[in-house]
DNA sequence: GAATTGTGTTTCATTATATGAACATTCGGT
DNA sequence: ACCGAATGTTCATATAATGAAACACAATTC
């Protein structure tokens, strides 16, 4: 492991459930030795990827990784076209729908579009999403390599209610029926009475990208209304695969409509 | 120099100019071993900071720095609020306006909101801002450390066009009259028949940490429409700093309304 | 189709840099 | 004023970075 790899370690601890770190905790969390890490985090504050709070001297990430993912979205633009795609969604389904994007093997919340309801799932961009408890992560998994899915799997899954799957057997039965019918459902894996469906878009590789999900309370959330979201999010993502320069896999359903025009007739 | 600051210097090559980078040119820019460039980059590959083209063997910014501008702003959350005040002011003048964040000395634009007219200036997010030669980059030195002026100063001034102030202390008389009357102007100082206005807006130590401008074309922006601009900016200024926690210095103009609750009233 | 130029990538002996236990310092609480 | 817990600093040692050169592979030119 370089000196590199170390130190940009680092940076997989800031998360939104926990955006800033003390020096003695990112030791201790990194298993590294606390001059090292101070020696690593100098230099990310150096180049602006991280700052220090000037009172608490908490580091947190600084003004440049904005910078960065400005010039990443004016590389490979994914932030106009994808607000689109979900205001869409939302303005068909009248919920609340989200993208997330994948990283460094790990799922996070990308963008979120709020239903207009009142009763609405709050949920917000940033967010780690575990692969086996929620929708999107499902998807994704669905259409990932194997060896993706073995290493996930066989890392502890954490029960975050009474419904959410834990069964490594369970959960590898339902991914093989969502690849088949091109979305993901998911019941109160993370959050009871709430009920998600989501699809992966695909990258040059026809590997999953990233997931488009559709959210909304279990009330609301019948068979019927889960089905049809479902197809809509498989059309979503097949115009979210092309803007994004990707690929679809083979087996990635058509569904009911082979008129990729129509998508506002549903 | 540590490893680490090599590596990470490379980050400041990736730019809305210059997106994505070959191997050759960054250790040539750099003036860095090219063996020494590869194994950073592939540290930072690693990272998923950066992420190489499969076929053009090109880097370009991966995914993680999306995720980390994400977590940087559900920490000190800039997004939101701006995008409030920038369609505020949009609303009230009928221009294009931006907001720049400063990073590693560079200010560079964050978000833009759009003139619903016809003819609007142009300008995307991530774009790096000259300090002489933008409304932006004066309104940022106008309250700046003197260090930190005179570092910008001595640098060469380029003259992008016959109307770019290029001479040091021509700038500075101007940088003056900026500071005392709250917000600056630029005349066609990076493209002609561009006329704008900027107001920083600061950080906890009183330091500016970014601005924000209104751009029109020269037909439109006439010397009455300036001067409001720039009062309407000192007043968003205002609410920009209150939301970024940071504090006005002692001598930022109050203007004409001294009941901070009058915002809309303009 | 052979030679050339231009890529990214790997090697390996040399050398500079990272390392980490211990020390120093600062801060807040009692 | 003391104590405890935090961040930051030091320095001899060990380890990882270094960079010239070689390699592999394309694309381009002769």
């Amino acid at each position: 492991m370089t000196t590199i790899d170390k130190a940009l370690s680092l940076l997989a601890c800031f998360t939104s459930d926990h955006p800033s770190h003390k020096l003695t905790d990112l030791a201790r969390v990194s298993g590294m030795n606390k001059a090292g890490v101070f020696r690593y985090l100098s230099g990310l504050v150096r180049a602006g990827v991280l700052e220090q709070d000037a009172e608490t001297r908490r580091y947190r990430l600084g003004s440049e990784v904005i910078r960065l993912a400005q010039v990443r979205d004016s590389s490979i633009p994914v932030r106009s076209w994808m607000r689109r795609l979900l205001s869409d969604i939302t303005d068909q389904t009248g919920e609340t729908c989200h993208a997330a994007l994948t990283s460094q093997g790990r799922l996070f919340t990308y963008m979120v579009n709020d239903s207009p309801k009142s009763l609405q799932v709050r949920i917000s961009p940033g967010m780690h999403l575990p692969y086996h408890a929620t929708a999107s992560g499902q998807a994704f998994l669905a259409f990932a390599s194997e060896d993706f899915v073995t290493s996930q799997l066989s890392k502890p899954l954490n029960a975050f209610t009474s419904g959410t799957v834990t069964d490594p057997t369970v959960v590898r039965d339902r991914l093989r029926h969502f690849r088949q019918q091109g979305f993901s459902l998911s019941e109160g894996g993370v959050d009871s009475d709430v009920i998600s469906v989501a699809t992966p878009f695909f990258d040059a590789a026809a590997m999953p990208a990233g997931t488009i999900a559709i959210q909304a309370p279990a009330a609301r959330m019948t068979d019927a209304i889960a089905q049809t979201g479902g197809a809509l999010l498989c059309k979503v993502a097949r115009q979210a695969t092309q803007h994004y320069g990707g690929v679809l896999p083979e087996d990635f359903p058509a569904h009911h409509s082979p008129d990729p025009v129509s998508t506002e007739t549903l």
